[in-house]
Order: structure tokens, then sequence, then C-alpha cells
DNA sequence: CCTTGACTTAGAGCCGGGTTCAGGTTATAT
DNA sequence: ATATAACCTGAACCCGGCTCTAAGTCAAGG
């Protein structure tokens, strides 16, 4: 697959695709001859995952070390897991905070709700008033 | 209260709460008459809202137009509570990502935890093997 | 062959969100 | 009274993570 093909297909632009191949963060992407990209499953598995993990905001420095790793081969197996477990409980501890966020969002949102009702009843009432019922 | 006493009890640095002001993600701060802050509870309250919310990942600049409506009175009530509900929006699905993620990452650990489990078992055989057993 | 358009690289630029600095004023302890 | 610590401002700087530019190479159609 070209670089096109895989910017559309992962919705990555081009300029990211090499710039993640460039700082490390997915393996030497396969070339032709004449060296332009020709991305192969391999390629495509990295790009996804690291299109999943940076959404959810995990580090890049984090993620390049685990692609260094696992180049290196299966030596590395339990420093990679390492790895993975630590990002994990940040990405969890991430989560509980924005937990606590939503919790005060929907809070205020009600609080906002039940004023708002309280303002139009007042306003219902002064228009009552005003037309003597 | 100063500024290194609000720096302390929220623990964001005073650089961090002088920016804020600045930028308008807080209200004005009350100062004495040399010009030096003076934190009330109102203040207090918004820098605690700020530090929630920014951890969880709202955007500044969403929050600056909040503080700027609040500014202008009962009359953006609606508006506020319009970028309140678009903001838990986002927050929502920005943490469904983050599932997605964390249940890969749950996957990825367990595979290595088996494939670990079977080295281990493979090396014992070794052993075992060039014990004679 | 030549154009056109996709590809290549290295490096500069941009943006969000702070952080640091320079140069000054105020408050406090001796 | 004076040192020294805390505060002030505006502007410059930094970092992560892209994004764009320049200058060139390659591939396919007319």
């Amino acid at each position: 697959m070209t670089i096109a093909e895989v910017s559309k297909k992962y919705n990555i632009s081009q300029d990211t695709l090499r710039y993640y191949e460039r700082i490390g963060l997915i393996p030497p992407v396969p070339r032709t001859k004449s060296g332009i990209r020709n991305y192969d499953e391999a390629s495509c598995g990295w790009v996804e995952l690291m299109k999943c993990m940076r959404k959810a905001g995990v580090q890049i420095e984090a993620l390049i070390e685990y692609v260094d790793l696992f180049q290196q081969g299966d030596a590395t197996l339990e420093a990679r897991k390492n790895i993975l477990v630590d990002q994990r409980e940040q990405l969890i501890s991430r989560m509980e905070e924005m937990q606590e966020s939503l919790d005060r969002l929907n809070r205020k949102i009600e609080n906002y709700d039940r004023d708002m009702r309280k303002a139009e009843e007042h306003l219902r009432d002064l228009e009552e008033k005003r037309q003597g019922v």
C-alpha cells in the first residue's frame, strides 16, 4: 500500500505517517527499490495500534521505547510488558480524573436546568400579572 | 489569600495561576491597594474548577468563553449551559476512545503473560532434558 | 520525451499550554 | 533603615506533537 492509501484508510495525514516513522513510533516501513514506502500488513498494524494509543493520550516517548524493544527481539518481552502495564496505570488514572470532571459537569448542567426553569416560571408569573389573571 | 497560599492549596504554580488570570480562564482576582492578589472564596472556587476541568483535558478556549459569558451576567445562562453540554459530549467521546485503548492494552498484556509463561515452560523442559530427567 | 502529480528528505514553522526571565515594587524581619 | 523575600508585569522561551516548505526524484499518460 502507498502512503496515500494508508493515510486514507486510517485517516492520518501523510505528514504524520512519515513523522511517526521518522521518530520511531512505528518500525521502518518497507520500500520499493526506488525508495517509496510500501506498507505491508505489519506496518498497517503498527499504524493502527499507534493511532489507537495516541488517541488515548499514551505518550509518544513510551511508545517509541516499546517499538525499540520490540525490534530487539524476544529478550525484551518482559520490559515491553512493563511498559504496557505502566501505561495502563496512567491511562486508568487519567480516566478517573476525567470521570470526576464529568460528574462535576453533570451537576453544573443540572443546576443550570434548575435555574433556567425558575427564571422561566418567574417570567410566566409576571406575564400573568400583566394580563391581570 | 496570597498567591503563594493558593498555589500551595491547589498545587498549581504561581506562574500558572497568573497565566490563567491573564488569559481569562478565571475572572480577575481582587487586589490589595498595592496591587497584590488577594484571592477570595470565589476566586478559589474558580481556580479549583479550572484545575478539575483542565486535568480532564477540557480545552482552555471553551473555558475562557464560559468565564467571559459568566461575567456578562444572567442573560448568558443558556449560552453557558450550551458550552457545558458541548464539552460534556467531547469528554464522553474522549473517554470512550480511552476505554478502547484500555481494552486493547489489557488484551496485549494478557498475551504477554501467556507468551512469557510458555517461554518459561520451555526453559524448564530444556533444563530437565539436560539433567536427563 | 515531457508534463503532471505523487513520492522523497531535511529542516523550519506552528499551536497549545505553560514556564522562565528581566526589571521593578512591596512587605517583613532585624 | 536595610536586607531579603515575596510579589508584580510583559515578553521571551520551551516542549510535545504535528504540519508545512523547499528542493528534488519517480511513475504513468499523451
